[in-house]
DNA sequence: GACCAGGCACATC
DNA sequence: GATGTGCATGGT
């Protein structure tokens, strides 16, 4: 299981993490989406994909009056993927929005109020089923389209927690996410703005190859590779 | 020109 | 069950 080195008070240690990014990002008021369906999608195409490649696929959809369901539904798969293309893996990611699609209708009716309606822990068992959801996507879906206290944990969320020498180097992303829902409250509030600061604070400060300059959490700020 | 980005499915060992 | 590989564009 992952670990803080040393310490019992996790709460603690994450709350004071949380109140040091949020001192220096501020509130960032995530997701960057229009509505809880654009925030599904998002979720897919933003796979292992930067945020700016994924506004001009959402641009071209949104061009084309095909940001609901029912145009989603009716486009085909190959013309759908041609829109995307900019966020790249296009077809890859052409052919999970339909699958979620499907997953969407037969079960909620395409209406978001239904699927929210659902309890946190089924509704990720039934996305986690569908093809191309995996464990963030579903979290992201859960937390910032359906508004579920659920925490996002991700590549970032990781590789932040272990440069600064407080999880283990084996904790992988579903054990982070386990050791941030069993020590802190689950408020969904907290869970949006701690994981976009995490992602802000991983883009500016702490890349695969390291490049960590004045890091917001102070802590190891240019030793980043020991352990 | 190499590296990186808000992953996931699938094959193989 | 761990590890490797394909998927693909656009910015740095």
């Amino acid at each position: 299981m992952a670990r803080i080195k040393g310490m019992s008070a996790l709460r603690g240690e994450l709350l004071r993490i949380y109140g040091r990014l949020n001192d220096h990002f501020g509130d960032l008021h995530w997701w960057p989406a229009e509505g809880p369906f654009e925030v599904m999608l998002g979720a897919i195409l933003t796979q292992n994909t930067a945020w700016t490649n994924v506004e001009k696929a959402i641009k071209g959809l949104r061009e084309r009056g095909l940001l609901s369901p029912e145009a989603l539904e009716k486009i085909d798969e190959t013309d759908l993927a041609e829109i995307i293309r900019p966020s790249g893996y296009f077809r890859v990611k052409a052919r999970r929005i339909k699958a979620f699609l499907l997953f969407f209708r037969n079960g909620y009716a395409a209406r978001v109020e239904a699927m929210a309606a659902e309890p946190a822990d089924s509704l990720r068992e039934r996305l986690l089923a569908v093809s191309g959801i995996g464990p963030e996507t579903a979290d992201s879906i859960l937390l910032y389209a359906c508004g579920k206290p659920v925490f996002v944990s991700d590549a970032y969320t990781q590789r932040i927690l272990h440069r600064h020498h407080l999880i283990d180097r084996d904790a992988g992303v579903s054990e982070v996410r386990t050791l941030f829902m069993e020590n802190l409250p689950h408020d969904v509030s907290l869970f949006n703005q701690f994981h976009a600061l995490l992602v802000a604070t991983g883009k500016t400060f702490c890349r695969k190859r390291p490049k960590c300059g004045e890091c917001p959490l102070g802590i190891l700020p240019h030793r980043i590779e020991a352990q």
